[in-house]
RNA sequence: GCGAGAGUGGCGAAACUGGAAUACGCUUACGGCUUAGGACCGUAUGCCUUCGGGCGUGGGGGUUCGACUCCCCCCUCUCGCACCA
C-alpha cells in the first residue's frame, strides 16, 4: 500500500473537535429563547442505504448555513430526524428475511454515525423518529383532524395501483403512468380508499405561492402546473330525445358555434344509461370496456392513436340549436372537467385529428386577424392543414360575428349565464390526496367499523393506535395486518359492540407533512407541539433539500400547515419561508446509485483527507444549485488548499516569535495591500453568503487572500500585526466550510474559546480603498493601456495622464480624438476616427 | 407542444446595476528544493500570428463609445408537465 504523507493531522483534530462540539452542546437550542431564532432545517432522510458524497451535499450546506448563522449570533435551531416507515424498509426485510424496524433501526445509525463523521451539527436532542409512536401518535392526530373538519374522507374511486408494490398511490406519485418508485406501469383499481382533500385547498395553495418569494422559480412553477388552475364555462348540452343534460367544461367558449360533435369519457357515469335503446349498444360497450382497461400508461401517452365511436344519439348546440353527434373516445379523461368534451375540431388539435380520422365536420369560427379579409371568402369549404388554436375574429357565430374572439369568450359567457345555457366555473388538475396504503411499514389509520356506528375515528385519548411489531411481511407485500386478530378486533367507542380496525397505513408523506412542527417540542406527550413555541419558531426560514420533492412534499406541507392553521391550531399558514434546492453530484455522467456502481463512498475519501477536504470540496466544486460532477483531483486540490492554510499557520506561529527590525512603522506598499485584501475578502465573502449560496465564489476568495499571504510573508517588511490579523480573518472565515481544521488553527494561535463562539468579522470601509490604482485606457472600446492614477482623480488631470502615457500616444498618432468616455475609478474609452 | 433553467479555455467554473472576459481550482509544461517524490515552493498555461497585431463567451442580426450581460431571430442541452378540453 503506497504511503501517503499527511499534510496536516486531520485524523487527530476531527474527531478532537467533533467530541467538543457534543461535550459542549454547540447545537443545543433552549426553545424558549427565540430572540434572533433562526430555524434551519435540511429535509429529513428517508433511512435506506449508507449516504454517498451526493446526500452529503445536503447537510453540508445546512451545517454551513447553522453556522455562519450562529456566528452573526442567531439563536439557531438545526434538527435532525427520520422519516421511517416506507416501502423500501418493508421490501428490504422482506428480502433479507428481517423485520422493517430493525432494518430501519441499523440503517439510522449508520447513517447518524455517518453524520457525525462528517462534522454537521445538530441538535440531537430534538431527533425525532416517525415509525415510533411518540411520532405517530402525532400524526394519526392530524388525520383525526382532518376527519373532524370532513378534509379525510373515504370513497371508492379508480385509484392508481401499482401491482408490483401492491398498494394504491397518489397521483403525484405516478410519474408519467408508472410508479414513482419502481417505475412499473400504474394500473386502474375501483377501491374504498382514504382521501385527504386537498382540492378544497387548490386555490389558497395556488394564490400563496406568491408568499413564497424566496423559493426556486422552478419549484413554484412546479407546483403551479400540478394545481393547474383554468378559468372556463360549463356548458349544458341537451340529449335529443332524453331528459338528460351533459354538462361539458371549456375554457374556450368563443368556440361554441364551431362544436360540431360531443364526446364522452369511457368512465362517464351516463353512458351506460344512454346507451339503453341505442342499436349498436352491445358494440359500443365492448369498445367502452377496452377502453377502459387500457392501462393509463397508455391513454396518457399524448401521440397514442385517437380511438372513438358513435353513441347513435345526438345532443342539442344550446348556441344554434344544431343537432351534433355523441361520442365516445379513448382521448377524453374522467378525471378532468366533466368527463364530456364539446368537440371544435377547426379550433382544437385533438378534435381536429379525431374529425378528420371520422369525416365529422370541421366549422371554422375564428379567423386569424392577418387572413381576415381573404380567409372569410373560404370558411365553408377550407381545408385546414391543422387546427387554428390562435385568437382572431368571430365568424359563422351569430351575434357575435366581428368580435375578436378574446372579446367575444366574456360576451358569451355572460350570454350563456343570463340565458341558463352555461355558468362560468373554475378548473384544477390537481386531484384529493389519497392517503391509505395496503401495506405494513406505515402509521396506522385511526378509524374503526363498526356494524351498527359504522365507520368511527379513534378517540383522541385512545391514540396511539399502536403498529404490531410482531408481525412478517409475507413474501408478496401483503399487508399481514389483516391477520392480526390482536390488531384487527377492536371495541367501537360509541356502542362499545364489536368493531374491525382499519388495517391500511397511511403514505410516509403524511408522516413528513409536519415533522418540522415536532421538532421544536420532540419530547412533549400530551401534545404534537407547542403552540406559543412554534408560533414563534416558524416559519422554517431556511429549508434545504433535493428538487424530487418540489412537489409531493413540499405541496403536502403546506397543505397540512394551512389546515392546522385554518383549526388555530399555529398561526402561520405557510411552513417554509426560504428554500433552497441542490443540485445533484454526478459520478460518470450519472446520477449517483447503488444500481449504477458510480457511487463515491465518503469513509475512503474522510480516511484519506479528512472530512474537511471532502466539506471543502463539495463546496468548492460549483454553485450548489447545480448539478456537478465529481473529480477525484479536485478532492486533491481541496486538500492541497488547506495543507497550505495549515502551513501557513506554522511559518506565521513561527515567525512572530523571531524578532523582527525596521517592519513596525512600515507603511505602504506590500503591508497597506494585505490590509485591504483581507477586507476585501470578509467583504466578498460575507456578500456571498449572505446574497445566497455562493459557496464556492466564497471560497476562492479565501484562497486568493491565502495566496497573498503567501507572497506577504516572503517580504521582510510585513508587519506582523496586519500578518496576524489576516491569517485569524482566513480561519474565521473558513470555519463554516471547515470546522474542524478552523477550530485547531484557532487554538494554535492562541484563540480561547471556540471559532464558532467568534463573531463574525466586519470589514471596514476605510482599508478598502486604494490611494493609486490601475485604470484601463481603451481606444475605440479596445484595449491599448493601462494607467495608474490616484484613486478619485478628476477628469481633466486623468486626461492629461492618460494623453502623456506613451503607449496610448503611439496610437493616437494618426487618430483625431473625438469623444472622451470617462468612467470614474473605472475605465477611459477615447472614440477617435482616421485624420 | 407548454413551462423553467442553461450554453464562456483541455476540464469544474468567475465576472455586482453594460465598463480590463476567463478570478479561483483542476490539468499540463518548465524551474527550484530534494537520495527520491505523485510532497512542497515558484513561473507559465484561450486560439492564431509574418510578433505589428488579429480573433475569441452556441450561431446570426441589432442597440451602444463599449455587450457574457440589453433587444430580435435561430440552434443545442438539462429538468418538469403533457390528449387538462
Amino acid at each position: 500500500m503506497q504511503k501517503v504523507k499527511k499534510a496536516y493531522p486531520f485524523d487527530e483534530i476531527e474527531p478532537k473537535w467533533q467530541k467538543c462540539w457534543i461535550k459542549n452542546r454547540f447545537f443545543k437550542v433552549d426553545i424558549k429563547d427565540f430572540r434572533n431564532k433562526y430555524y434551519c432545517l435540511v429535509m429529513f432522510p428517508y433511512p435506506s442505504a449508507k449516504l454517498h458524497v451526493g446526500h452529503g451535499r445536503n447537510y453540508i450546506i445546512g451545517d454551513v448555513v447553522a453556522r455562519y448563522k450562529m456566528m452573526r449570533g442567531f439563536n439557531v435551531l438545526t434538527p435532525m430526524g427520520w422519516d421511517a416507515f416506507g416501502l423500501p424498509a418493508e421490501n428490504a426485510a422482506i428480502k433479507d428475511k428481517t423485520h422493517p424496524k430493525k432494518h430501519t433501526f441499523n440503517n439510522i445509525k449508520t447513517m447518524k454515525s455517518q453524520l457525525k463523521e462528517w462534522g454537521v451539527g445538530y441538535d440531537w436532542s430534538r431527533e425525532i423518529t416517525s415509525c415510533q409512536p411518540d411520532y405517530y401518535k402525532w400524526t394519526q392526530w392530524i388525520f383525526l383532524k382532518l376527519f373532524e373538519k370532513k378534509l379525510a374522507y373515504r370513497k371508492k374511486a379508480f385509484v392508481n395501483w401499482c401491482p408490483s408494490c401492491d398498494t394504491t398511490l397518489a397521483n403525484e406519485q405516478v410519474i408519467q403512468g408508472t410508479c414513482e418508485r419502481c417505475n412499473t406501469p400504474v394500473t386502474q383499481k375501483d377501491l374504498e380508499q382514504w382521501f385527504f382533500k386537498i382540492t378544497d385547498y387548490a386555490e389558497r395553495l395556488l394564490s400563496d405561492i406568491n408568499k413564497l418569494r424566496d423559493w426556486p422559480e422552478r419549484v413554484k412553477t412546479m407546483q403551479k402546473n400540478w394545481i393547474g388552475k383554468s378559468l372556463g364555462v360549463n356548458i349544458r348540452f341537451p340529449v335529443v330525445g332524453s331528459d338528460k343534460v351533459l354538462t361539458c367544461f371549456t375554457t374556450r367558449v368563443d368556440t361554441i358555434f364551431g362544436a360540431t360533435y360531443m364526446v364522452l369519457a369511457a368512465e362517464h357515469p351516463l353512458l351506460e344509461e344512454l346507451m339503453k335503446n341505442v342499436k349498436n349498444k352491445n358494440k359500443i360497450l365492448k369498445f367502452v370496456e377496452k377502453v377502459r382497461n387500457e392501462s393509463k400508461i397508455k391513454r396518457s401517452q399524448a401521440d397514442i392513436e385517437k380511438k372513438g365511436i358513435f353513441t347513435g344519439r345526438y345532443v342539442i348546440n344550446p348556441m344554434n340549436n344544431k343537432k351534433i353527434p355523441l361520442w365516445v373516445a379513448n382521448y377524453v379523461l374522467m378525471e378532468y372537467g366533466t368527463g364530456a368534451v364539446m368537440a371544435v375540431p377547426a379550433h382544437d388539435q385533438r378534435d381536429f385529428e379525431f374529425a378528420k380520422k371520422y369525416r365529422l365536420p370541421i366549422d371554422v369560427v375564428i379567423v386569424p386577424v392577418p387572413e381576415f379579409e381573404t380567409f372569410q371568402l373560404y370558411t365553408e369549404t377550407i381545408f385546414l392543414a391543422h387546427a387554428l388554436e390562435g385568437d382572431g375574429i368571430m365568424v359563422n357565430s351569430g351575434q357575435f360575428n366581428g368580435l375578436p374572439s378574446r372579446k367575444a369568450v366574456k360576451r358569451i359567457a355572460d350570454f350563456m349565464q343570463k340565458n341558463g345555457i352555461g355558468h362560468r366555473t373554475i378548473q384544477y388538475k390537481l386531484r384529493d390526496w389519497l392517503i391509505s396504503r395496503q401495506r405494513y411499514w406505515g402509521a396506522p389509520i385511526p378509524i374503526l367499523y363498526c356494524n351498527r356506528c359504522g365507520t368511527v375515528p379513534v378517540p383522541e385519548k385512545d391514540l396511539p393506535v399502536i403498529l404490531p411489531t410482531g408481525l412478517k411481511s409475507n413474501p408478496r407485500g401483503e399487508n399481514p395486518l389483516k391477520d392480526s386478530k390482536n390488531f384487527v378486533n377492536a371495541t367501537c367507542p360509541k356502542c362499545k359492540g364489536n368493531a374491525r380496525r382499519e388495517i391500511d397505513t397511511m403514505d410516509t408523506f403524511v408522516d413528513s407533512s409536519w415533522y418540522f412542527l415536532r421538532y421544536i417540542s420532540s419530547q412533549l406527550n400530551d401534545k404534537p407541539f407547542e403552540k406559543e413555541d412554534v408560533d414563534k419558531w416558524l416559519p422554517v426560514d431556511q429549508y434545504i433539500g433535493g428538487v424530487e420533492h418540489a412537489i409531493l412534499h413540499l405541496l403536502y406541507s403546506r397543505f397540512i400547515t394551512k389546515v392546522l392553521f385554518d383549526s388555530g391550531f399555529i398561526s402561520f399558514d405557510e411552513p417554509f419561508k426560504n428554500l433552497f434546492t441542490q443540485g445533484m453530484i454526478i459520478k460518470n455522467g450519472a446520477k449517483m446509485s447503488k444500481s449504477k456502481g458510480n457511487v463515491v463512498s465518503p469513509d475512503e475519501l474522510i480516511k484519506k483527507y479528512g472530512t474537511d477536504t471532502v466539506r471543502l470540496y463539495t463546496l468548492f466544486m460549483g454553485p450548489p444549485e447545480k448539478d456537478a460532477e465529481w473529480s477525484d483531483r479536485g478532492v486533491e486540490g481541496a486538500y492541497r488548499f488547506l495543507g497550505r492554510v495549515w502551513r501557513l499557520v506554522e511559518r506565521i506561529t513561527v515567525s512572530l516569535l523571531a524578532p523582527q527590525s525596521g517592519a513596525k512603522q512600515s507603511q505602504g506598499g506590500i503591508n497597506d495591500s494585505l490590509k485591504r485584501k483581507t477586507h476585501q475578502t470578509i467583504k466578498k465573502v460575507t456578500d456571498d453568503l449572505e446574497k445566497g449560496f455562493h459557496f464556492n465564489t466564497a471560497i476562492s476568495a479565501v484562497m486568493e487572500l491565502v495566496n497573498e499571504m503567501y507572497i506577504a510573508i516572503e517580504k521582510k517588511e510585513i508587519r506582523r500585526d496586519i500578518l496576524k490579523e489576516a491569517i485569524k480573518i482566513v480561519i474565521v472565515l473558513l470555519s463554516p466550510f471547515v470546522p474542524h481544521i478552523a477550530e485547531e488553527l484557532w487554538e494554535k494561535l492562541g484563540g480561547k474559546s471556540s471559532v464558532l463562539k467568534q463573531n463574525w468579522p466586519e470589514f471596514e470601509q476605510q482599508f478598502l480603498a486604494e490611494e493609486t490604482h490601475t485604470i484601463p485606457v481603451q481606444i475605440n472600446g479596445r484595449l491599448r493601456s493601462k494607467v495608474n492614477v490616484p484613486f478619485g482623480i478628476d477628469k481633466e488631470a486623468l486626461k492629461e495622464k492618460v494623453l502623456s502615457d506613451e503607449k496610448t500616444r503611439n496610437y493616437l498618432k494618426n487618430l483625431a480624438v473625438e469623444r472622451w468616455i470617462i468612467i470614474p475609478n473605472k475605465l477611459v474609452n477615447i472614440v477617435s476616427a482616421n485624420k
